[in-house]
DNA sequence: ACCTGAACACCGTTCAAGT
DNA sequence: ACCTGAACACCGTTCAAGT
């Protein structure tokens, strides 16, 4: 892709991720994107590598919103500042989260904030496949925990009503699932971001033992 | 969707996970699905609820093959057998990893499955609100933990070629991302299942604590 | 060098007609 | 009741022609 003019990268970053929070995934479509923009759908090639290419402008744009403090105490609390810092990114775009889950980019915010994690969990003594699998649990329960709230407790993929789920789960045999029903029920009524900080400080516990 | 006869719900499930293991995820189409079972596009809905019905038929029936062995000592090692029986299936079917990823069904299988893993939890003394934490920390790192596998330690969403993603890793700047590079490294040489259980083993020591 | 319309080979789904 | 072909309104992408 040898420098393009008539727009830039950012440009269509920056507009590809307001069409997904508006509109929701499904909105998004060279086509679409290409006529937010004023031109023929063929333009955003010049930009882009297809199809999945402009998925990982959304990625992109997500993971670059991503902020936190440099903490100089314990290496527990420079993980939870990166870490409430990308769980914060992500849950800021409920309708990217599909892509984030599936997609990795390697553009210059997403590697920062990985490499800014993997710095702070060093600093538990680890490093090789000890660093690796401490990195895996971290980030598995950062986009866990944003798709389980996004789709509720055990929702169904995409009804845009939750409640709706939650009902279907409670209308389940009381003695069949009885801590199914119970967690659902949990669900409806506790603040995300405790709940993230209650869940963080469990890995956290495990990883100091 | 009334007692249909010319094929059973079974009978997609089948055919329809394994396409996508033979063919990858993009080749299951509802038209796809119906050529391979020998009828025009249209009898699929019959069966199922559009396209969305159809990627649930696949996790459906990849859930359906969890298995695990009762236990009857400590909780946590119920935990870990119902735990790694889902991972197993999981990773049994790459390329239906972004649907499990991103839609919940609450078919038999799947409710069975999460009954018995937080079943398992409840043992550890939580309810509630904790035991929803507890639930998603680990169904968020058996899920995480199979997607990174799939998708390499950074690699790009959809590379077949994972060394491909590994060699670009390692192509950056040693200085800006030294810990990046050394996990890069350490994921090409590792058990997947040993790495596993070694993480799991990490969230179990934080929820005894 | 970058841009872009036309055309192609697909999709999912509605509808109306079959049995 | 269940089945299903035709038709519609979309997709992503190739190609060739523009500037």
């Amino acid at each position: 892709m040898p420098a393009p003019r008539k727009f830039t990268r950012e440009q269509l970053r920056t507009v590809a991720l307001a069409m997904v929070d508006e509109q929701g995934l499904a909105a998004l479509t060279m086509r679409s994107l290409a006529s937010a923009l004023g031109t023929g759908a063929m333009t955003i090639y010049n930009y882009v590598d297809g199809r999945e290419g402009l998925e990982q402008l959304v990625t992109e744009a997500v993971m670059a919103e991503a902020r936190w403090d440099d903490v100089t105490g314990e290496w527990s609390e420079a993980v939870t500042a990166v870490a409430v810092g990308m769980w914060r990114a992500v849950r800021a775009h409920p309708h990217a989260i599909p892509l984030i889950l599936t997609r990795r980019s390697l553009d210059p915010s997403t590697l920062a904030t990985a490499e800014a994690l993997l710095g702070a969990l060093a600093h538990s003594g680890r490093s090789g496949t000890d660093l690796l699998i401490a990195f895996r649990l971290v980030t598995g329960f950062i986009t866990g925990s944003a798709q389980s709230e996004l789709a509720g407790p055990l929702a169904e993929g995409h009804g845009d009503d939750p409640d709706a789920a939650t009902g279907r789960v409670r209308s389940l045999s009381s003695e069949r699932f009885p801590h199914l029903i119970a967690i659902a029920r949990a669900a409806t009524a506790s603040d995300p971001e405790i709940e993230f900080r209650t869940g963080l400080r469990i890995i956290l516990t495990g990883l100091a033992a």
